[in-house]
RNA sequence: GGCCCCCUCGUCUAGUCAGGCCUAGGACACCAGGUUUUCAUCCUGGCGACAGGGGUUCAAAUCCCCUGGGGGUCACCA
């Protein structure tokens, strides 16, 4: 009971971080770090076929990019290492070498083909299919000899009568009929262990006082402290996460879009708006405060606190959130943040962004409150980069424009007007703008709706004179040529 | 279907463990205004929930029971 405290995150290493496990990683991490425990990593690779050194690296990868850090790994090593589960084989044999002699695992010959009988007939009869003990009751001498002659079989564990109960930490009290868990299969005819049996072997080795999972794991605790009593080893404690539930209530799954972290990685959505919406889900600080930073969560984090009900995941909130962090960030980091998106976008290449620096963090800052990812930056500046006599009008921009009466007319005479002002100094020349409006007697929209079509060709953005400071002298009169000559037609 | 879990605004949640402070709070979304050269940001306001029914109690969103609904899981996957 007085243990350290000790959690752990268990992937397996076949795809990309699904969102739930990113929570459940953020909650394991959280617990660990707001109260001086240690957070272990672990790679379950123990189904070969689908496990690959990629997907590995990936998951790393995805952590450290969500700013998880993990005291033991298998990249860091620590006192209970290996942790990579398919290295761990000899230890998980030798348990089950303990079990079999105590006779709390037996030998089950069993093929495929009989298994797949029992269980059509039991379906056939709406059983609920079971494995039906059929070798439970061998001589233990007598399978051992035909397991020596090398007939192929399974370790099964032997589940006793009774029934199992334990204290779930955000569900409380569970109970589950011993006789509703099946003798499941421990080691597969090849000799390899199962998720069950080696979660347990390694859970238990590397002294895991805590267990804290998605609810689709409810179901295999009976079968795991079992095991746990079998091999008369002290149980961590279990707190099994309410699950990340689509737009249908069901688990998140690839059909509602992207679950992948790398998904949202890519999209351009700050990382810590993705941590922090995470966080909300089956959890809250305060009720109240919604933005809070890593560290105030795992100051307040307490597992106990997490929430029973399954979460709709609310992609308007995660894309809120994400323009709430964007915004927060400095000029200087958010032009940074902006750089790979719009090199990929094909508006300019890193070297150009990096030597007009001081003139692409002005162009950044003045879209910041038009932008909620990273990824939306591209489509509101590409006018910057467009040939002057082909600016890409918006048809709702161009709509405007010509619905101005005069429009050709006033920006002609603005563009007269224009050649020997100085654009430099966007506050002065808005104001003897509104002056020259002001002696002809035309209203403010009159001159700034062709206007902002010809330089920019959108219907809404920044101030029309910070975008001439920025664009320079000849590209707005360039475009205001080409607007008189396109707008005029 | 069996077993297990869950059920507060459309969504995420606070409040439930220690019943009264709850005429149920916040946020997203939505709607309406305001600000603005436009779009957006921002500001103000509005809409909107204790799944239903029984109990227990002076008092129940909070405790108990039943019903209903949803989900998870039933592999030699993890």
């Amino acid at each position: 009971m007085t243990q350290p405290l000790r959690v752990r995150i268990a992937p397996s290493p076949t795809g990309s971080i699904h969102l739930g496990l990113a929570r459940t990683a953020l909650f394991n991490w959280a617990q660990a770090r707001g109260r001086g425990g240690t957070f272990v990593l672990r790679i379950e690779d123990t189904d070969r076929s689908r496990s690959t050194a990629e997907s590995e690296t990936a998951i790393l990868e995805g952590l450290r990019w969500l700013g998880i850090d993990w005291d033991e790994g298998p990249d860091v090593g620590g006192p209970y290492a290996p942790y990579r589960q398919s290295e761990r084989i000899e230890r998980h044999l030798e348990v089950a070498r303990q079990l079999v002699e105590r006779g709390d695992a037996y030998r089950c010959f069993c093929d495929a083909d009989r298994l797949r009988e029992l269980r059509a007939a039991q379906e056939a009869r709406k059983e609920t299919p079971r494995y039906d003990g059929h070798c439970r009751t061998l001589d233990p001498a007598e399978a051992a000899r035909r397991a020596q002659a090398g007939e192929p079989h399974t370790l099964r564990f032997r589940v006793p009568a009774g029934e199992t109960t334990f204290d779930d930490l955000v569900r409380g009290k569970v109970t589950f009929a011993n006789a509703e868990v099946d003798d499941w299969v421990m080691l597969r005819q090849d000799g390899s262990p199962t998720y069950n049996f080696v979660v347990v072997c390694d859970d238990a080795q590397m002294r895991i006082s805590h267990v804290l999972r998605g609810e689709e794991h409810l179901v295999n605790t009976p079968k795991q402290l079992l095991l746990y009593q079998a091999l008369e080893l002290p149980s961590p404690r279990f707190a099994h996460l309410p699950l990340l539930l689509g737009p249908n209530r069901k688990k998140l799954s690839k059909r509602d879009g992207s679950v992948s972290l790398e998904d949202y990685r890519a999209q351009g959505y700050p990382r810590d708006a993705v941590v922090n919406f995470l966080c909300l889900q089956g959890w809250a600080l305060d009720g109240e405060t919604e933005i809070f930073s890593r560290e105030e969560f795992t100051r307040a984090f307490d597992v106990r606190d997490v929430s029973k009900g399954g979460s709709v995941f609310d992609f308007d909130k995660l894309a809120w959130l994400a323009g709430e962090y964007l915004r927060a960030e400095s000029d200087a980091e958010l032009a940074e943040h902006c750089v790979p998106f719009v090199v990929a976008a094909g508006l300019a290449d890193e070297e150009e962004l990096a030597r007009r620096r001081e003139w692409f963090e002005r162009v950044v800052a003045q879209e910041r409150e038009r932008i909620r990812l990273y990824s939306e930056l591209p489509a509101r500046i590409a006018f910057y980069f467009a040939p002057d006599d082909s600016v890409v009008y918006d048809p709702k921009a161009e709509k405007g424009a010509r619905k101005r009466e005069g429009a050709v007319q006033t920006l002609e005479a603005y563009r007269e007007w224009l050649a020997g002002q100085d654009l430099t100094e966007p506050e002065a020349l808005g104001e003897r703008t509104r002056a020259w409006l002001a002696e002809r007697g035309l209203k403010l929209p009159a001159l700034f709706q062709p206007l902002r079509c010809a330089l920019t060709g959108l219907p809404g953005g920044p101030d029309l004179f910070q975008v001439m400071a920025l664009l320079g002298p000849e590209a707005v009169d360039a475009r205001l040529a080409a607007g008189i000559e396109r707008l005029g037609e």
